[in-house]
DNA sequence: GGAATTAAGGATATAGAATATCCGCAAAAC
DNA sequence: GTTTTGCGGATATTCTATATCCTTAATTCC
């Protein structure tokens, strides 16, 4: 069970979107250099975040993505579920059907106990990633890197913004 | 990012097991009729919790698998972790490192901020899952599951039962 | 208007993991 | 000694993740 590594792209490439100004974009290009990725594939995980409507894209040159909402407004899990869908990690097949001793026409009031365990956890997982918001990344992030990078990456990134 | 099939094969099979009176085994071929699944491809679900000492086997005719300790101090997880192993399901390739703005020898004290916040996330799903024994698993069972079937599966069991 | 740049989406190729089967071996039961 | 069992290795198949390429349409700039 590993998520794509596309989860991760999606999510670092966020938190540089979070610190573009107000209505500049970055194009796949840059953020495929900034973060040392392959730009065509990088592309598809940009584009799950558009039709998820987390980012706003524009085309031409000084086109690219920006956030659609605010970076307080974006959680993990928008993010996570943008890129790796929303499909349970559990998948329940009624194995218990199988059972040789059920009687003809014999019918289940519940799901599968062993699968609503299952979702629990998986829940548990998801309410995590909801509690976490982009902003809150991007706070942890400018104490954690060291300042020099910090604003270097700053410049880099605006350098390269439309 | 789905968990193998294995993993429900393997929780079914261990509320079966749990079942099982003090002492006697039950084959692979008896856990996949039961639940009508590939009994070779079934027994490396088995044999994985065999490696990690959840359950006993024993040789022969009349031979199989009982749970190593009581339902009670087995834990989902365990089973989980055995079939899926506990690798963590989101894994950081530190794509920060790849930032061209990076001094040389820039060093990280902590890893990456995305990495953290998506292990918190599957720390979250792994106490989920700890928290619930077997033991639980067959006591939902128990009332849910009717009586008639319910019966009616411990005597195939035990008829197969060595 | 024309050239360059961009996102979007479709087609395709490659690598690796999940699924599944088969075989030979050693231990245990009878 | 025969049968049954778990175990491990080898192999085949299917599916997904990864990756690249190409065309199209929109936008910018000259």
């Amino acid at each position: 069970m590993i998520l794509k590594s596309q989860v991760e792209w999606a999510l670092h490439c966020c938190a540089i979107l979070a610190g573009l100004p107000e209505g500049r974009y970055l194009s796949t290009k840059a953020l495929a250099e900034l973060h040392g990725l392959p730009k065509e594939y990088l592309s598809k995980a940009l584009q799950s975040l558009s039709q998820a409507a987390l980012v706003d894209t524009t085309l031409g040159p000084s086109g690219g993505y920006r956030l659609a909402r605010s970076s307080s407004e974006i959680n993990f899990l928008d993010i996570v579920e943008a890129v790796e869908g929303k499909a349970r990690s559990f998948t329940c097949t009624n194995i218990r059907e199988n059972n040789p001793c059920r009687p003809a026409g014999y019918c289940d009031s519940k799901p599968c106990a062993v699968a609503r365990i299952m979702w629990e956890a998986d829940e548990a997982w998801r309410d995590t990633l909801r509690r976490v918001r982009l902003s809150d990344l991007v706070g942890i992030l400018s104490e954690e890197v060291r300042p020099d990078l910090w604003q270097s990456t700053f410049e880099w990134v605006l350098k390269r913004a439309g």
